[in-house]
DNA sequence: ACTCTGTAGGAAAGTGTTTTCCCGATGCGG
DNA sequence: CCGCATCGGGAAAACACTTTCCTACAGAGT
């Protein structure tokens, strides 16, 4: 208690009448043995001591944190609280401290998270979102990798493809052409799009997916009946009322991931319409709070805690090929009551 | 580019000219001024070479970093996901980075992470959750904190009282006491509850609101229409259907929190009843990704994110009054689709 | 002119670990 | 019985900063 409140391997190695050196060594136990008694008595002292490492000295002297960082867009959407949860139990697994960054989908935060992570020597980072079309961001935000790798860092990306770092990717255009095969089955012809931003890949290739099976399929798609609008539940709202305010003739909506859909349906809703007697609504993610909704929403399931997990254990691997590994996981097509066969 | 990929201030200084001092003192620019030419050429020189902080090495100079925890149990469940979106709002209003623990609800796994956090010198920790009726970890716990505060950290909880730290805290007594007069006003004379866990103090307090509202009223609880059961969807689900099965009379049923509720109207769509007509739900939280479901849920709001940010600001705030702050958040009766006039 | 004060800059002493040397003792084969 | 490697232990040098203390100097007051 003598500075402060802390109590220092000085004060236990005194205590314990041995050398830093020898406490140090007994108190990691890593590369030398240390005799019995010595090895005793020391622990002895920490825990009497009440002994804590002060984690930025270890850092220092290691030059190597316990730190691995997560960076999301926002944790309350279910999306990526999800991945987050996978993220921190493999971290957990691993003994480390996950950091966790906000962006706000602000580009430009995650590269000034990105160099606070390693202001902070942090191990690994997962990074969870979606690049835009936008080449000087990424281009930015590459560079930004390159200097945390260089650094012995490792970085895992969800979702994001074309960095110079390990990914974890779905499938968004396979997927969207299956569940668009499978809604064509069940009978629809006629489809409207909330297609989400236009500068996302994410919202981009789930509508490239869809719009190219229904082409397949010889169905047209009118450009009015494919809106966009925000990624996030008001704007799946906004976008559907927009897109009845315009008319349309559509059987079934196609939304470009659950959130949104979840807002579609609400404001289908509002405006009296009924799901699926009157349309038909198909979103993707299978985010596992939003199951409950009814009617029960048919999506495309991705197995988001396993891609936080699988992205932090890319993080986290050993392995040491500089070629950056990808992990493409495959959407499944799950059929439920938002979708049923078109009456009209 | 020397050691190791990094670039140290003594090598700013070096190149600028100047000592490692004068560096020091213009790039956190604190105490002391330095000339306008030195100036100029440091931060030049550091612009130049890319210089990086070492935050681990700045943290140990200065005894004091710049993290503040967050402890949850679930990150994945939104109740956690909306209180660690406001702790993360605040904490980067304040330049910090927030550290994200997991505890998957063991009690032991509080205390690790403290400690943890304590080792980090983080300057402050959010520790959501609820407390059990278990006093021995309550004790535990309390000492932990206790040595968090005396090294010079601070804690907040949220929705736990009794810990020797601010608090942030829903008055769920009363809230639930509230929500019985309405369901009472609405016709209801016959209720049942899925009273969550028996030792959590959130669910307890729930549980015995509601009960004193109804005992008030003259109106009887019988013990077979109390299930007890666990505080998540599943549980939800679980209690719903051990109720189902036991048979009830009630025309109401109060769900002690929003997620099981999801999980009882999932199993009382699955039996067959119908929400309200058959029997009426209720919850508490108002969970901001489970307002889509339907029929909309009946329950008491919690300004959850707000509640996040009001303890993020205590933990964070310079007030030394050791005496520990309570802010008591009330909540409020949100009538809505899931509960209506008994038919019976 | 001479002290006095305030200020800009640098040298060096922490900050709490880890780790590299170095040293003495012990065990062991030749 | 003597070198020789090994092994347990300690002194001290990093690690990358912050901050105290000291010095030189410029301007001001008497």
């Amino acid at each position: 208690m003598a500075s402060g409140g802390y109590v220092t391997l000085d004060q236990v190695a005194q205590h314990a009448g041995v050398s830093l050196a020898t406490a140090s060594r007994v108190l990691n136990g890593s590369t030398r043995q240390v005799g019995e008694k010595l090895r005793r008595r020391v622990t002895a002292s920490a825990h009497e001591l009440g002994y804590l490492p002060n984690a930025s000295a270890q850092t220092l002297a290691r030059n190597t944190s316990t730190l691995v960082g997560l960076i999301v867009h926002d944790i309350a959407d279910p999306y990526f609280s999800s991945i987050a949860a996978g993220v921190a139990r493999i971290a957990e697994d691993h003994g480390l401290v996950v950091v966790l960054g906000t962006t706000g989908r602000t580009p430009q935060r995650e590269n000034e998270l990105l160099s606070m992570l390693r202001a902070h020597r942090a191990r690994a980072v997962v990074l969870a979102g979606s690049r835009t079309i936008d080449d000087s961001t990424t281009r930015r935000l590459g560079e930004e990798i390159r200097m945390f790798t260089k650094q012995g860092g490792r970085v895992a990306c969800v979702s994001q493809e074309g960095l110079p770092a390990d990914t974890v990717v779905p499938d968004n255009r396979a997927g969207a052409t299956e569940l668009a095969h499978r809604l064509i089955a069940q009978g629809h012809r006629r489809f409207a799009i909330l297609a989400g931003p236009t500068d996302l890949y994410t919202a981009r290739d789930r509508l490239d997916g869809f719009h190219s099976a229904l082409h397949a399929a010889g169905i047209e798609l009118a450009p009015h009946n494919v809106m966009h609008g925000a990624f996030t539940r008001d704007g799946g709202y906004e976008s559907t009322r927009r897109l009845l305010a315009a008319g349309t003739d559509a059987t079934c909506l196609f939304v470009v991931n659950d959130v949104m859909a979840t807002g579609a349906m609400a404001a289908l809703r509002d405006a009296g319409l009924r799901v699926p007697e009157d349309l038909s609504v198909a979103g993707f993610d299978d985010i596992p709070t939003l199951r409950d909704l009814t009617p029960a929403l048919t999506t495309v399931r991705l197995p988001l805690e396993w891609m936080g997990e699988t992205a932090a254990r890319l993080a986290l691997s050993e392995d040491n090929s500089d070629a950056p590994q990808t992990v493409e996981v495959a959407g499944e097509v799950v059929l439920r009551e938002s979708t049923a066969v078109p009456t009209s």
